[in-house]
RNA sequence: GGUGGGGUGGCCGAGAGGCGAGGCAGCGGCCUGCAAAGCCGUAUACGCGGGUUCGAAUCCCGUCCCCACCUCCA
């Protein structure tokens, strides 16, 4: 079987051909960088790194653009408010007096440290909104002339995109415009229909100076969804493979997008693939109801690999509930999959890693990841080697035991896992307190082996016990001790 | 009101007409001086009520419940 993914605009799981063969474009949502990273945005980003590579281990060139969105109204007020008396008080995350575009940048920083940390590869391009204020203008007055967008009446210097002159606007999320629920605080402004969405939005006697750009309708900044239509098109051209981004995106945000850029007579994306949002306790984790768990919160407690398996481990659009075991589990998965691959190299070697290609991968692995990203049905192929390995291991079938080995080393790196943290546990860590934990340890160790040939039992398992309480854990096998930090 | 997605064994989580995915936890065994790790074995699981079928977790009808979006949100 070949590709195929589940397309939104569609509602349904369909073949995958590239607009261009041997090529793969693909534009994802990333945050507007108005405060920490959460675990959601994370997800998010987990899950279009595994379409990347898997995109890439099927032999497609892949150009991925993800954007910054620089200026909004949040970022504004956030910034406004650390002028005012006693601003940031107890809250670390406030910085007194920040202006809107230092704020901005310090956030965009945040989501970077977050993103490396758990292995999302950075993507082809990162593009912000305010640097494509330009491109910005010339759809604007592209939809202008083609009568899709006016100026607001009201002077206030608002463009306004028309919904009622597009006949198709929510094919996206299938909704009838005289079916959806009139939001109760809209503030209809100039607009025709209160569907209508600001393209541009005039500059009001409190925004900064530095927020304001002039245009032919007046100084302004831009709309929000804009921004993706514009940048999009700059970077992958009027027509490209996947629009991505969290399933709460869909609209408006994406609902807008499809509608302004579509109505420029621009094909647009030919899939689009959304990610299920993170709960906790069962209701979406955001901002608003503050039931909110950082990425630096989980990597604090069960390290980056775990964070990165956990969060990759269920598949991309469903929704994934965080309980208070859940980080424990995953940790132990990951540790068998880890014990695995670092016992297996200490007896045959450590396999080479390079680009992975799905041909040499086990087949059901790849079914399971051509099939819309099947990560649960792919990760039990990987169990299943890892299985096998053990017992190859354990019978000294050295041939089994190095495929197996590969095979695992070449899954763990699609699914991401190999950026993220460090697979060899214990020993060769690098830096000198790491030397000198290996050298005092080691020492340790002897010392139990020579206790152990005098059969001085209880001077060996004292050994052990003094290590296990440093939390330092020692494993006997035929090939030799191997030890490991509890949590690594 | 509209539009999507769900309810699977103690927990997480795939599958979508017929050999009970995989992980975590538990139990029994092997291995071990004892452990750890590993291996083997181990479950009247598919919200509820009907129906179709030789056979349904998977199809059909009905019904209950949950979540998301329709306002900023990954």
């Amino acid at each position: 079987m070949s590709l195929r993914f589940y397309d939104t605009a569609r509602a349904e799981v369909r073949p995958f051909q590239p607009l261009e063969p041997g090529r793969a474009s693909l534009y994802y949502c990333g945050a507007t960088v108005q405060g920490m990273p959460h675990v959601g945005h994370v997800r998010s980003a987990i899950a279009f790194d595994q379409l990347t590579r898997w995109l890439e281990a099927r032999d497609l060139r892949v150009t991925v653009v993800r954007n910054v969105t620089d200026i909004d109204d949040k970022i504004l007020a956030k910034s406004e408010d650390s002028f005012r008396e006693g601003a940031g008080g107890e809250d670390p995350s406030v910085v007194p007096e920040e202006q809107w575009w230092a704020l901005a940048y310090r956030f965009e920083r945040e989501f970077h440290r977050a993103y490396a940390a758990l292995g999302v590869r950075p993507p082809t391009y990162e593009p912000r909104a305010t640097g494509h204020i330009p491109e910005m203008h010339a759809l604007i007055q592209l939809l202008i002339d083609r009568g899709h967008a006016y100026p607001a009446p009201d002077g206030s210097g608002d463009v306004y995109f028309d919904v009622r002159s597009w006949p198709s606007y929510g094919s996206l999320t299938r909704q009838d415009i005289d079916d959806m629920q009139a939001a109760p605080d809209a503030d209809p402004r100039g607009k025709k229909d209160p569907r209508d969405f600001a393209l541009w939005k005039g500059s009001k006697d409190t925004d900064p100076t530095s927020a304001s750009w002039s245009s032919p309708w007046g100084a302004g900044r831009p709309g929000w969804h804009l921004e993706c239509s514009s940048m999009v098109t700059k970077y992958l051209g009027t027509e490209f493979d996947i629009h991505g981004g969290g399933l709460d995106l869909r609209f408006p945000h994406h609902e807008n997008e499809m509608a302004q850029s579509q109505a420029a007579g621009h094909a647009f994306a030919r899939f689009w693939m959304h990610n299920g949002m993170v709960t906790y306790g069962g209701e979406k984790m955001s901002k608003s109801i503050g039931n909110t768990v950082s990425p630096q919160e989980m990597i604090d407690a069960a390290g980056p690999r775990v964070v990165r398996y956990y969060l990759g481990q269920a598949h991309y659009r469903s929704v994934l509930d965080y309980r208070g075991t859940s980080l424990q589990e995953a940790a132990a998965a990951v540790a068998r999959i880890d014990g695995f691959i670092a016992k297996a190299s200490a007896r045959v070697g450590a396999p080479t890693r390079g680009p992975v290609r799905a041909v040499d991968l086990p087949a059901a692995f790849a079914d399971a990841m051509d099939d819309d990203l099947n990560v649960p049905q792919a990760l039990a192929v990987l169990h299943t080697t890892v299985r096998s390995g053990n017992t190859a291991l354990a019978a000294g079938e050295d041939d089994a035991t190095r495929a197996s080995l590969g095979a695992a080393v070449a899954m763990t790196a699609v699914l991401g896992l190999d950026d993220a943290g460090d697979a060899v546990a214990g020993s060769a860590a690098g830096g000198a307190a790491a030397r000198a934990l290996e050298a005092l340890v080691e020492d340790r160790i002897v010392a139990r082996t020579e206790a152990r040939r005098a059969r001085d039992w209880a001077q060996a398992d004292a050994i052990r016990d003094g290590l296990t309480t440093a939390g330092i854990t020692l494993e006997d096998s035929a090939d030799g001790v191997r030890w490991s930090l509890a949590g690594d």
